[in-house]
Parts: C-alpha cells; structure tokens; sequence
DNA sequence: CGTGGCTCCTGGCGGC
DNA sequence: TGCCGCCAGGAGCCAC
C-alpha cells in the first residue's frame, strides 16, 4: 500500500543507488506488470542508458533514462523496489523486473500481486496530464487546497482518494488525517476551521510518515486498523464502514 | 458529477 | 494439521 510517503522513500533510495550507471542488461520476469509496451521492447529501449535523475509525483515514480526516455514506476499494493549491490543475492520469488548495471548492481521492481506497473514514456507532463493526476500533496498550498475542497462535492475521504483532485494520498493516510483533524470520513461540505484542520493534519501526517518512516508515533489511528480496534485518544471502540468502496476505520467519538 | 460494483492479483489469515 | 475461501486494496472501467 505505498503511498506518498512510501513512494518518497523509494525515490531517494534510487537517487542514491541507481543513478549514473550504465544499464547492462534488463529483465522482465512477467510482463503483465508493464503498461503498454513489450517486454522486448522494454528491455531494448532501456539498454545502455543511465538513469539521470529519480521524480515523484504523487504515488508514481519516475526515472529519467538517457535524454528522452522515462522509466514510470506505480507501486500499486504491494511493488517495491530495492538496490542489490553485486555481491548480495536475494530474491523475493516476485521480482518481476531486474535492472542491471554495469558494476554488477541490480534495481529489483518486487511485486507479488502485479497490481503495480512501470512503463516507458517521453513525456512526463504528458503521461501526469493523461492519467489526470491532480497537484502533488506537497505542492499544495492552502489557497489550492481551499479550491479543491470548494469544488469536489462527494463525501471528504472521497475527495482525499482521488488523484485526479489531488495525489499522492491512498487509504490509510486519508483516514490518518481525517482522524487527526477530528473530521468524519463522510462528511460532505466543511466549513473553513474544519477545512484548515484537514489542510494542516495531511502536511503533519505526510511531515510525520516521511521523518519517521514505518515507526509512526503511538498517537495514530493506523496502529488500530482491525476489526474491535480502539481510539489511540481514550480507546473508545472504531468503527468500520466502507467509503468510496475502501475500508474506512474512524472514530465516531473523536471525529465528526 | 458522484457512487457503487467489478476487475485485476495473490499472500495471509480465519474458520472448520 | 491442513485446506478452503474470503479479504485486502490502487485504479481503471462501466452502469446508473
């Protein structure tokens, strides 16, 4: 389930391990996790090049090859990438593709469920336009914010969900923050406070996940995401109810 | 436009 | 113990 902060991390474990090496050699173990080319064609495109520079937008990921050529990265559920320096062997039994460099290291895109993709594109802003991403959750200043929230009409969490309004936000941080705002995952309009406590609780939550990685403070819902789970605030007992057909924890005490 | 349902996948877990 | 079946979810697609 990564989702910005997760995807963050990937992109600055490649900026430190995989730019400025020649590619040597790429393998595409199942071709079902490639969006719209071959994996022959994939791999021969890629050959040869050395990525330049490692760009997040949202939950997708992209690695500049060569000149003109973008290597996309979506993580779905459950894709990871990791760096093999080249005296280490290790293989999850799901590795889809291999990226080898020169010097032996390998870049591993791991996904066991293929909800993931990568693909080729020459033009970002293009390929960002085309899937309708909406602004980067970083991006986002309180006045674009204020807009979104103006003109989205559907239930809060459905807002937070969707990419084309803004990206980067996936299930679980969507009910962190609403919970951390104190704002109740269905509700339909918020009034400027509560839009201003929402606004503020995302940059904490996204601040918090990035800084402390997988080890979230006690104070967060995510801890309690199963069923009989309790408030973080006074354990008074979540409840559980579907929201734009996700699994939504909350608590009915704390956020209304 | 919003919403709900279905699809893609397979590991993990509950229940028998 | 072992196995079956359900559930999880990002996102695209479709019907209403």
């Amino acid at each position: 389930m990564p989702e910005l902060p997760e995807v963050e991390r990937f992109r600055r474990c490649l900026e430190s391990t995989s730019l400025h090496q020649t590619i040597d050699k790429v393998e595409v173990r199942d071709g079902r996790i490639l969006d719209g080319i071959g994996p022959r064609d994939f791999e021969e495109r890629l050959a040869g090049l050395q990525f330049q520079s490692a760009l997040r937008h949202g939950k997708r990921l992209f690695l500049k090859a060569g000149d003109r050529v973008w290597l996309t990265f979506h993580m779905g559920m459950t894709g990871s990438l990791r760096y093999l320096t080249k005296d280490i062997h290790d293989s999850s039994g799901h590795d889809r593709i291999i990226i080898c460099f020169g010097q032996g290291g390998r870049l591993i895109f791991d996904d066991p469920r293929i909800f993931g993709r990568a693909g080729l594109t020459a033009d970002l802003e293009s390929f960002i336009e085309d899937r309708g991403l909406g602004p980067d959750i970083l991006d986002l200043d309180w006045s674009a914010f204020q807009e979104i929230l103006g003109r989205k009409r559907g239930r809060i969490k459905s807002v937070l969900l969707d990419q084309s309004a803004m990206a980067g936000l996936g299930n679980l941080y969507s009910d962190e923050a609403l919970f951390q705002a104190g704002i109740c995952p269905g509700a339909r309009s918020l009034d400027k406070d509560h839009q201003k406590r929402l606004f503020q609780a995302i940059q904490m939550v996204m601040e918090t996940a990035l800084s402390s990685g997988s080890d979230l403070p006690e104070s967060f819902l995510i801890h309690s995401r199963k069923r009989g789970g309790r408030c973080p605030l006074d354990g008074s007992l979540l409840m559980r109810s579907k929201v734009a057909g996700r699994t939504t924890y909350y608590c009915p005490k704390h956020q209304k």
